[in-house]
DNA sequence: ATGGTCGGCAACCGA
């Protein structure tokens, strides 16, 4: 079973780049963030066309989060209790054997913000989440746009950027209280090694050129799913011509 | 490079 992530940064702009990449890759799910769709906008015919289904939990502007699958998706559910009055940054579904949790943590702005404060009330929220829906002992996998680089070795300048939103003492320790729930860092079972990134600011121009890059999208798994995974990688996806996003696609494959 | 580039949506906000 192949699982993946994408920040779109608008799923309608980026319909191209996907379409060609779910042709390629054929993943048995991949989770979409920042679709900055209303759920009637949502491109469900061009998905379709290509053999994919598509649950989605949108809003208007901003935020937005979806699951294309070929297969069977069962157990839908949206935000931490439904989609009223909440952010679109939350969406669970069963496919196979799986529970699979795609979310757009809040990116937090900066840490004097309240807007962070918010951030790290959110993962708190998402342990809870965890704890009153799922079992560790079984199996599943949480994806997507965590907005949080756990790790020096996931940031091009760890002295410079800690401190930072994204890479924040407190952000990382929200971040760990929720991987304490049970979840292992999936990419990082199979990458050791430090500088593989899934984001390159936008605003920053030469971020790319000089590798400025961030690892806040990811792929855990529970132990049960963990250790059925055989490998994870990272595409950048700069095709047909098309603008790319600002981040990678993510992709982890299970035994499953 | 404490600047900058995107996308949504129609002025600025969010990332």
């Amino acid at each position: 079973m192949r699982i993946a992530t994408f920040n779109t940064n608008s799923v309608r702009v980026r319909l191209p780049i996907v379409l060609e990449w779910i042709e390629k890759f054929n993943p048995d799910a991949l989770c979409l963030q920042e679709t900055k769709a209303q759920d009637k906008d949502f491109p469900i015919d061009a998905f379709e066309a290509a053999g994919y289904g598509c649950v989605f939990c949108g809003q208007k502007s901003y935020a937005g989060v979806a699951v294309i699958s070929p297969k069977p998706v069962s157990d839908v559910t949206y935000g931490f209790e439904g989609k009223e009055g909440e952010e679109a940054r939350l969406i669970a579904c069963r496919i196979g054997s799986v529970d699979l949790v795609n979310t757009y943590v809040p990116q937090g702005r900066d840490p004097e913000a309240p807007q962070f404060k918010e951030k790290l009330a959110w993962l708190g929220r998402l342990r809870r989440y965890f704890e009153s829906r799922f079992n560790p002992g079984s199996r599943v996998v949480w994806v997507g746009d965590f907005n949080v680089a756990p790790e020096a070795i996931d940031v091009y300048d760890p002295k410079r950027l800690l401190g930072h939103v994204g890479y924040h003492p407190e952000e990382h320790k929200a971040l760990a209280n929720v991987k304490e729930w049970g979840f292992e860092d999936v990419f990082r079972m199979h990458h050791p090694e430090g500088g593989l990134y899934t984001f390159w600011d936008y605003r920053a121009r030469t971020a790319l050129e000089r590798n400025h890059g961030w690892r806040v999208d990811h792929i855990w798994a529970t132990a049960p799913a963990a250790q059925k995974s055989t490998d994870s990688f990272i595409d950048r996806a700069p095709r047909l011509g098309e603008r790319p996003s600002d981040h990678t696609f993510l992709v982890a494959d299970f035994d499953l």
